[in-house]
DNA sequence: CTCAAAATCTTTTTT
DNA sequence: AGATTTTGAG
């Protein structure tokens, strides 16, 4: 019985059921199977730009289609942007009643919802602040200080990252106590006290009702492990789960969804080995290689269409992902046309670079006919944003830029912020440190000091201690305790009215009672002013918020309801304005994004790959797939650029191609430059390895506008150059080891000592050499031209 | 206690 | 180069 009887049939046929066959034929073979796969543990494998949010979003309109409640739907997204618009998506399908159930969003704001509404089990308030990882780092820093510890040693940041790395491990401070090899490592590191401030880290938190993002998936975690009825609860009520992006979930996610869909196995994760970026903040790349082995019966599915990109693209792409050793056998291809070659281009330096991309995309819009929309700039580091702005914004081509210091970072509007978060959770410690003299109200360091061995010592909370500052003895004097006082009535007085009033009249009241608007009216610089204006756009936005939350069924518009949506905000979460702009932001920001035209920019050795990132070869990996996340968010032409010099560090650098060039195949390239010049160009005359003669560095120094003179290098330089390398082309560095010096020597190990000395192990015998940083690039391991002084 | 000058670090990527 | 933190004088 063909479709178009049986609507026949039925007298009204639902809506679901005609326009989802419309939709499934949408769909190819490949993304049809697991869209109707209703059942059972299952596992999509999704090429780049081969459909992906298609598939899950069918999924779940298919899944409603077969009578699923919404409410039983839980799907797990990497941006709540995306959740929006998937959520947008399904409502134009089933209709927007049925889709307003569903649990969409990050896994951060998902179970921040959860752990509000069981937080008492847990101990802490439902109204917990998050803390960011300023505030979390300033709190270590604290604690690194009052330990009396070398904060040489024991770097604050590092800690922080050490300590999210045991968080995302499910390693508590118990756990690590118990755990000799993880203390031992500690010790090792110099950092025999680390346990301890992990340990003094957790205790503030907790007594700061504070949890940050790492807590979100932990206590989530403890919440499932600890209570089974809670487990059970959830279990029920998410009978089905969907994960995007699963390569990039680590431990801490993975047990969460696995704990989850233990009752029902109604599973499906999607995601793609190819493009797992994550890993330094603990994805682990397993989590999607070995799903199969964790789950019984699951069917695996294949996306290996590419319906982004052009076939240059996609081959290319290819090629590169190709020398990366640990991925999973998939054959992405596409059935579209060639296109234009992918563009190569050098440039002197990073403001010529800017130059070029600017120009290049007026020029491609004056051709096509495009918008500025169509275009994205993607780099590696946050810092090179600025000479591509500069180069726009002289073209007045409008540019948005995504990431870097966002605006809910701005320090004028955490200042609003944190006042708003000490009107909702007082115990809120970093909040309080960072208002509690700002606008300057004469309490200083010194009464904070106090204040805080105080607060240590009765286990309460700043604001506590300041509520009964008459009943302790501190020796505060009587006029700083009148100002404290002040300052704790004043946030009092804010409580009372965020108790009846929305967020949108507090955060006005807030920025006009404590004066901190008039502080920044005082400073009448253009600086000054855009404080003003930034403050007020958060005004602004907070009514939109309170307007929004309004037509919700379960929301009123309250402060503690908009802090909770701005502490998990981030920039591509924003609704943008529709305006036609130039995309600029990192490679991680773009992924699951895709452009007609994307400018690769900064694709020079230390910088992409990152001079961090080379030390493994699974680091190295890693940054090739970012790679080749970057080239495939192009649809029709990509460009890849790099320069000769780079301002780093306050300094011109040299730079050299990155190696990520020379791996894409050449038929795929179309280079400006000549290509024997790209193969080997000498930045400048050097002797050997190295040694740069500064006399004639300032004459070889390019020309505005102008390239310097090709130069090849003769077959003297390039003996010597190769002397110090393994056979084959790429650079050698400690991901490559052991490789072979052409003094015949076998490298195993490298391991740099004291000064400049390098020590190298190879062959049974241990060397010691000394290696010139000035050329080697300092201790980045990269021994290209780096000159190596064998000492014994 | 406050402000400004000086010293110091910083560049990986983010929820 | 730019931001951030520390210092020192008033």
């Amino acid at each position: 019985m063909d479709i178009g009887f049986y609507l026949f049939l039925v007298n009204s046929p639902p809506k679901i059921v005609e326009d989802l066959e419309n939709y499934l034929a949408e769909l190819n073979d490949a993304q049809r199977a697991p869209v109707l796969q209703k059942d059972g543990p299952m596992i999509v494998i999704a090429g780049a730009g081969s459909g992906k949010t298609r598939v899950l979003t069918y999924r779940i309109a298919y899944l409603m289609s077969q009578g699923v409640d919404p409410f039983n739907i839980l799907s797990l997204t990497f941006t709540n942007k995306a959740a929006r618009e998937m959520k947008h998506r399904i409502s134009s399908i089933v209709g927007s009643s049925e889709a307003k159930n569903l649990w969409m969003g990050t896994f951060h704001s998902i179970f921040a919802k959860i752990l509000r509404m069981e937080a008492s089990k847990l101990g802490y308030p439902s109204n917990f602040t998050i803390y960011d990882t300023q505030d979390s780092q300033s709190v270590l820093r604290a604690i690194i200080k009052e330990m009396g510890l070398d904060k040489d040693v024991y770097k604050y940041k590092q800690v922080y990252s050490r300590i999210s790395s045991f968080k995302n491990s499910l390693i508590t401070v118990k756990a690590y106590f118990q755990d000799g090899e993880l203390q031992e490592a500690d010790a090792m590191a110099k950092r025999p006290r680390l346990g301890e401030i992990y340990k003094e880290y957790v205790d503030r938190c907790f007594k700061a009702g504070a949890m940050d993002f790492d807590d979100l998936l932990l206590k989530t975690n403890e919440l499932l492990n600890r209570f089974p009825d809670v487990l059970q609860k959830y279990q029920n009520r998410f009978r089905y789960i969907l994960v995007d992006e699963y390569q990039d979930t680590n431990h801490s996610q993975y047990l969460i969804v696995r704990a989850l869909s233990d009752k029902f196995q109604n599973i499906c994760v999607v995601g793609d080995d190819a493009q797992s970026i994550y890993a330094f903040r603990g994805a682990n790349i397993n989590n999607i290689l070995n799903f199969q082995r964790d789950y019984e019966g699951v069917e695996m599915y294949r996306l290996e269409q590419n319906y982004r990109s052009t076939k240059n693209i996609v081959e290319a792409a290819n090629s590169i992902i190709d020398k990366n050793k640990t991925k999973l056998e998939k054959v992405v291809w596409t059935a579209n046309d060639d296109g234009p070659k992918i563009v190569v281009n050098r440039l002197i330096n990073d403001g010529e670079e800017g130059r070029f991309v600017a120009s290049s995309i007026f020029e491609n819009k004056m051709e096509h006919q495009l918008k500025n929309g169509d275009f994205a700039i993607l780099y590696r580091t946050n810092a090179q944003s600025r000479a591509m702005e500069d180069a726009l914004r002289k073209k007045d081509i409008p540019y948005r830029i995504y990431g870097g210091l966002s605006f809910y970072q701005r320090k004028e509007i955490k200042d609003v912020l944190a006042y708003l978060r000490l009107i909702v959770n007082p115990k809120d410690e970093e909040a309080l440190k960072r208002v509690i003299n700002f606008p300057a109200r004469g309490i200083g360091s010194t009464t904070m000091d106090k204040l805080t061995l105080a607060s240590n010592h009765y286990k309460r909370s700043i604001f506590e201690v300041i509520e009964n500052i008459e009943r302790i003895d501190l020796k505060i004097n009587k006029g700083t305790q009148t100002k404290l006082k002040n300052f704790t009535n004043m946030v009092k007085s804010f409580q009372i009215m965020a108790s009846n009033e929305n967020a949108f009249t507090v955060a006005e009241t807030v920025a006009k009672k404590t004066g901190l608007v008039q502080e920044l009216k005082k400073d009448g610089t253009p600086e000054g002013v855009a404080r003003i204006e930034n403050v007020e756009e958060l005004l602004n936005g907070i009514q939109d918020f309170v307007d929004g939350q309004k037509e919700l069924a379960d929301a009123d518009g309250s402060l503690g309801e908009f802090l909770e949506d701005v502490a998990l905000m981030t920039d591509l979460d924003q609704e943008t304005p529709d305006e036609d702009r130039v995309a600029l932001m990192t490679i991680h920001l773009a992924k699951g994004l895709e452009f007609p035209y994307v400018y690769i920019v900064g694709l020079e050795e230390d910088l992409f790959p990152s001079g961090m990132s080379m030390n493994t070869r699974s680091e190295l990996e890693e940054e090739r797939r970012l790679f080749y996340v970057a080239l495939t968010r192009a649809e029709k032409q990509a460009y890849l650029t790099y320069v000769q010099s780079r301002f780093r560090w306050g300094k011109l650098i040299d730079a050299e191609p990155s190696r990520f060039i020379e791996e894409i195949d050449d038929q795929y390239l179309d280079y400006m430059i000549p290509q024997d010049d790209y193969k080997y160009k000498p930045l400048v005359d050097r002797d050997i390895f190295g040694e740069v003669d500064k006399s004639k560095l300032r004459q070889n120094k390019p020309q505005r506008g102008t390239p310097p003179p090709a130069h090849k290098p003769t077959e003297e330089e390039l003996r010597k150059l190769r002397r110090l390398r393994p056979a084959d082309a790429s650079t050698p560095t400690k991901a490559d080891l052991p490789i072979q010096l052409e003094t015949g020597q076998m490298v195993e190990h490298m391991r740099f000592g004291k000064g400049k000395v390098l020590n190298i192990e190879g062959a049974g015998q241990d060397k010691k050499a000394e290696i010139d940083f000035e050329t080697g690039g300092m201790k980045k391991l990269l021994l290209r031209f780096a000159k190596l002084k064998i000492l014994s």
